[in-house]
DNA sequence: TTAAATGCAAACGCTTTGCAATTGA
DNA sequence: TCAATTGCAAAGCGTTTGCATTTAA
């Protein structure tokens, strides 16, 4: 739990609001939006606002403290950098997120850089698609 | 240039702003956004509506015309789907976008679905990262 | 003739912003 | 003390929708 120290070490102001958010974030083991969290910390601390929350997600980000990952629906999820990249597989069916672990994606990240000079931030990787029991069900 | 068929096939109307929407589309080899595609049509054709555009690209996503790819801007951009599925590395520092061949994504597709069951659609999938010449310029 | 498609205007959902008031260090 | 941070309200953005009007077949 660094977190405080590095916001100080920044120049950054530790304030209730941040310290709820990064404890809500903490907390939180799949991702979470940021109307989710703010949902949460507003249940327990009502003097707070929307936008404080996008504002402290942005501080965060930039301070690598969380990660965001576009699952493709139009908002965006946050998570806990500490607990490590995972990546995932959404099902277009049942909406279903299975995680996947990093390693599967080594492959493609060589190949990205050797034959493409490209260094790939797979970091937050959403892969769409038809997961197993959806497709056990259609037959 | 099947898809006026394709359209008429299913039961719908090949209408003037249908028809100038598919003809951007398959003048375009880049991916186009909704407003771009609204700007060229509303020079050539003022009688129509950005809500008509949306429309219309549902609707040719539906009969999978078009092709829609998410590059994580907060906007969607479409594509002829008759010039095959190719990703995009997108560079971010630069936001250069690198296309990349369906076929390197094939052992990931694999694995996929050999340790996961899960089938996934590669179709449009946008990687985020450093492109070459950012890397180089940096050191 | 008539269901399908359009234009318009308004709403949508998520996110950002300007600004005055508050507050952590 | 005072710059950093907040709350508020309003706007921004891309996208969707309800409804009366128009139109392709």
């Amino acid at each position: 739990m660094r977190c405080y120290e590095i916001l100080r070490e920044k120049g950054h102001r530790l304030t209730p609001q941040r310290l709820l958010i990064l404890k809500i974030i903490y907390d939180t083991n799949s991702h979470i939006s940021a109307e989710e969290i703010y949902g949460k910390l507003h249940t327990f601390y009502p003097y707070t606002n929307i936008s404080t929350v996008y504002r402290t997600l942005e501080l965060l980000k930039e301070l690598n403290l969380v990660t965001e990952t576009d699952f493709g629906d139009g908002r965006a999820r946050y998570h806990n950098a500490d607990k490590g990249h995972h990546h995932h597989l959404v099902c277009r069916r049942c909406n279903k997120i299975t995680d996947l672990d990093e390693s599967v994606l080594y492959p493609l990240k060589d190949t990205l850089l050797h034959d493409y000079g490209f260094e790939a931030d797979l970091r937050h990787l959403a892969i769409s698609g038809e997961c197993k029991d959806c497709r056990e069900k259609r037959g």
